[in-house]
DNA sequence: TTTATTGTTACTTTAGGGGTAACAAATGTT
DNA sequence: AACATTTGTTACCCCTAAAGTAACAATAAA
């Protein structure tokens, strides 16, 4: 039997906690609605000698029932009952966890100066954190229409509270974003793209400054993306100047003098 | 330093994936906000060698903030954004292991007249499927009256829709609960606290008959508790009769000719 | 009685995670 | 500059859970 048993369907009952034999003999289980030890080994290849216990397990974390006799008979419990119950556990868990680890924070936060940030999700869920807590003025250098893009309901709420500046290398690539850009000089869009440091390129994607004071920036180095965010004031300050600099002069004059 | 990282959390964060490093690893880095790979090593215990490898497997999983130097500091993200991402991962990974068993079944419910659930879950849960489908006719027994408690909700709700005969060997014992008792007979009640086959005395905790064909039975074997599902119409009928012949003689008579 | 099937037991193998020791590289100290 | 300390890395061992294998008793079927 060639089954075949959907592997993936396998790897997500492990994440949920089965083991891999575990898995495979609930699904054939399923499968079969109703069977014996045999029955299912021959569908998921789990090795005869092993069912029995896999099964024993399954049916003590009422997951199957038993019919007892020789053969004995397997019958799956609803998939919907079974997988809300280990959903409703691991909640539980992740419950605790948290009101756990919520306690621990015994020193006040000795906010660093600078971090750095390797994960995607860790990347887009500081920015989001950031963009919260701006309260006047902000100023987003962008180089990728997409990576903007998911940030757009979050930039949208902003543009009614505070003074939001955009700035983007390439006006024509993101003409399809509902805000009002403006464009940075040739100069500073070839230098941004090319910077070279020990013979790895980096390429900024993405810029913000919040208020002065915060600010994370996105760069890929290689093929890895990478956020290094900064709350000293002066590096801010320094870096709002580059950018101050870099816009194309047509808009300088008539936006920044007020800040 | 014995500052002993609540082994309660460490387990629960290992049930949500973390390995056991891993989670030391983490609380270290949450309990001291900001610190040094030895910093963490002093506080976690966790070997100092093995520690790197931690820290770059949690920032990469975005878990942590880096800030590069010598030495390297590391930084938790806030427990709420972590757990939550986790939870996220799993209950999607729970969806999708639930549509991917939802299509499994191909064959039509082939279903067997008897079964036997080894689980509390599973007992109980199989209890709630039978009462939701009951339409007109239920009988309860009952021995145990925090058993019987568990279904209060459902069987309230039943009571308008059906008739519902609650049969208890001991009316005192149950009258704190809402709702009209029967009594069984004394030589019942010894009879059926009292069973013994191969040496193993069996206690049949609590009994239900829905609609005269399907039932489930609840009993202790030793200390370990196992229920029976029948779907035998006969057999239903055979233990129906039992508990019309086992009520006392004043009950009998004014509720059952009715049937 | 023979044969096949069911269920059990004992053993091997493998992989992941954890622990230890030793070393190179970077930093600090005299 | 020489030395000591700390940081970060590597290689190795150990243990365990889980998977795979093989052989055997108990039961049912022929």
């Amino acid at each position: 039997m060639f089954s075949q048993l959907n592997p993936q369907l396998i790897r997500n009952l492990e994440r949920l906690g089965l083991t891999e034999n575990e898995a495979k003999v609930y699904v054939g289980v399923v499968s079969l609605r109703e069977a014996t030890a045999r029955e299912v080994h021959e569908l998921t290849n789990v090795p005869r000698a092993k069912i029995y216990e896999v099964l024993k397990v399954l049916a003590k974390k009422g997951y199957l029932e038993v019919r007892q006799g020789s053969p004995t008979y397997f019958r799956a419990v609803d998939p919907k009952q079974v997988i809300g119950k280990i959903k409703d556990e691991f909640i539980n868990c992740a419950i605790e966890a948290l009101d756990q680890l919520n306690e621990l924070s015994y020193e006040l936060p000795k906010t660093s100066p600078v971090w750095c940030i390797q994960s995607e999700w860790g990347i887009k869920n500081r920015i989001r954190e950031i963009l919260g807590g701006v309260k006047e003025e902000l100023i987003v250098f962008s180089s990728s229409p997409e990576f903007l893009q998911e940030f757009e309901a979050e930039l949208k709420k902003l543009e009614k509270t505070c003074r939001i500046t955009l700035i983007v290398n390439e006006l024509e690539r993101f003409k399809l974003l509902p805000f009002e850009f403006r464009e940075t000089t040739k100069e500073f869009t070839d230098f941004i793209t090319n910077i070279v440091i020990d013979g790895i390129r980096y390429d900024e994607e993405f810029f913000i400054i919040a208020d002065g004071k915060e600010s994370i920036g996105v760069h890929s180095a290689g093929n890895k993306r990478e956020a290094v965010v900064i709350k000293l004031p002066v590096v801010c300050y320094m870096q709002k100047m580059i950018y101050d600099r870099v816009l194309e002069p047509s808009f300088i004059k008539k936006d920044l003098k007020s800040v």
